[in-house]
RNA sequence: GGCCCAUUCGUCUAUCGGUUAGGACGCAAGAUUUUCAUUCUUGAAAGAGGAGUUCGAUUCUCCUAUGGGCUACCA
């Protein structure tokens, strides 16, 4: 009987969610909604250490940023709650005694200081210090010791952990759904704690295999660092008799940074003129962090790009709405090599989504800016602004750079276009051009057009000299849309108002 | 150091033994346009190296190299 599935994403809150998390938990929505099954969030915060406040709502509000929607979770709840790990912190012992007791498991006593002593002098000669069958006879632990004195020191109050028996030699033999079989030997393991007394808490280790099991989590969809940790959860599961319900496994590959020297990290954003996260972060010591979302990055172009870094359909389409991916993913497609990520790409997204938009949908995201730069404008007016020069942009911040002439005169005029333009007989012939547009009332680009175009040729004049001379006074650069449709925007009194503007204050360029 | 994973244009990738090794970003050139941009066309650009297996390897195996991950009482 096959089981309904459910994943997880399962992140620790030790700081804002990073772009490759993003992926893992766009690639677990993906498959759940896919198969019709579940999509869990869980809070991995044994880390009493690393705990960072904030990180958490950033990670919910990151998720719901993207479109992926949680159906189980700490703000959704659900039959297996809670689901943040320092709330079940009463459930994780039990079974570490359970191990203890079947001799999967040990007690240890060592301080984390004798631990560190014996590592770096055992790096002193050269050696790597491995927590393993062969010294975990001779430290002291419940393999050691005398059960009473095992009892003593419990009851005593010291502090202890509880360690996996790591198998002296075996062969492991895992499957991933990406990677297909793996193989590794227990002797080049080590005993991982699994629970700690000191501040009564599981390590991921333990916590997360009971609570995949206890939620009936069936695919564990998860980044590549976990790999080596790989053969561990296949012991436990068996350990604790759960081999027939364990979940299967596929290990994604990494985020790297675009030029090569290891996987993306959350510092590279700043350094490397691109954002990591999803969203800005502003860290406890008042750092900030930029983020896709205040970069001006539309979600679904955000979703698009990270969806196709480390999975492809085997088609040519590149354009995917959550819609079609969920449809078209598949783990077999996702490719086994790290992915650098290539900013110049993730922009070329953005502008493709970009001009997909609706001129009303652009102008209702413009209008705020126009505002900002003092502009009163209409949200007719902005969608037409937007409809005119959404094809020459990446973000919608990128359109006041592009159309501010659409609401404002120029106040200056570029020097290089004056030089070029603004000599000869332009100037003149631009006076006679302002003549024949103040002769008609209907400013359309249809009326305008022809009207002036012909003028140009009839009189066999260079069309790139009275054109350019033209636009130079009404925008004051050499760059923009169709002129006669920024004339048609600002309308005739703004159009005479300028040409009046530029044949009075522009110097010409050969006087 | 040990263990594990990976390796096709600069980057993301297609290819599931026989292809002129395809597409996309970026780059270059051309066309279109009054300008810039868009768009369209074209171009340069790749199988890490070496052994095998095979009639035939980018594709399968091994070795080497390179890249990456892990090696905590972090996840």
């Amino acid at each position: 009987m096959a089981r309904k599935i459910r994943v997880r994403f399962a992140p620790s809150p030790t700081g804002p969610l990073h772009m490759g998390g993003v992926r893992t938990a766009l690639y677990n929505y993906l498959f759940a909604r896919q198969h019709g099954g579940d999509f869990l969030l869980r809070i991995e915060d044994t880390d009493s250490q690393r705990f960072v406040p904030g990180a958490e709502a950033y990670i919910l509000e990151a998720l719901k940023w993207c479109g992926i929607t949680i159906d189980e979770g700490v703000a959704e709840g659900g039959p297996h709650a809670p689901y943040r790990q320092s709330e079940r912190r009463e459930i994780y012992l039990k079974y570490a005694l359970q191990l203890i007791e079947s001799g999967d498991a040990y007690y240890a006593f060592d301080t984390p200081e004798e631990l560190t002593a014996i590592r770096t002098q055992a790096e002193a000669k050269g050696e790597a210090f491995s927590y393993n069958y062969a010294v975990r006879g001779q430290l002291a632990t419940s393999l050691a010791l005398p059960e009473t004195e095992v009892k003593a020191r419990i009851e005593r109050g010291d502090q202890w952990v509880i360690r996996f028996r790591m198998p002296e030699n075996e062969e492991v033999v895992m499957n991933d759904l990406i990677r297909e079989e793996v193989v590794v030997n227990t002797a080049t393991l080590d005993d991982k704690v699994l629970y700690k007394s000191a501040d009564q808490l599981p390590t991921y280790h333990l916590a997360n295999i009971v609570d995949d099991h206890l939620m009936e989590i069936t695919h564990v969809i998860r980044g590549e660092e976990w790999l080596p940790s790989l053969p561990l959860h296949y012991l436990l599961y068996r350990a604790f008799g759960w081999s027939d319900t364990q979940p299967e496994f596929a290990h994604l590959p990494l985020l790297l940074k675009p030029g090569g020297g290891g996987k993306l990290s959350k510092r590279d954003g700043d350094k490397m003129g691109f954002p990591v996260f999803p969203l800005q972060w502003t860290a406890p010591t008042g750092e900030i962090s930029r983020g896709y979302r205040e970069d001006g990055y539309f979600p679904e172009a955000f979703v698009n790009l990270l969806a196709l870094l480390g999975w492809n359909p085997g088609t040519e389409q590149e354009i995917f709405s959550m819609e079609e991916l969920i449809a078209s993913f598949s783990l077999e497609r996702v490719s086994k090599s790290g992915a650098h990520f290539n900013p110049e790409k993730a922009r070329w997204f953005n502008a493709q989504y970009l001009k997909s938009k609706s001129n009303e949908e652009l102008g209702a995201l413009y209008l705020p800016l126009l505002r900002a730069e003092g502009v009163e404008a209409t949200a007719e007016e902005a969608a037409r602004a937007a409809g005119l020069i959404k094809e020459r942009a990446t973000f919608v911040q990128d359109f006041w750079g592009l159309s501010k002439f659409l609401f404002v005169a120029p106040e200056s005029y570029d020097p290089k276009v004056v030089a070029k333009f603004w000599k000869g007989e332009n100037p003149a012939r631009i006076a006679a051009v302002r003549e024949l547009l103040a002769s008609v009332d209907d400013f359309s680009q249809g009326v305008t057009e022809p009207l002036v175009h012909d003028w140009i040729v009839v009189r066999e004049y260079p069309m790139g000299q009275v054109m350019n001379a033209l636009r130079l006074a009404l925008v004051g650069e050499s760059s923009g849309p169709h002129l006669y449709a920024i004339c048609e925007f600002i309308g005739k009194e703004e159009t005479l108002r300028r040409l009046d503007r530029a044949l009075e204050r522009i110097k010409p360029a050969d006087a």
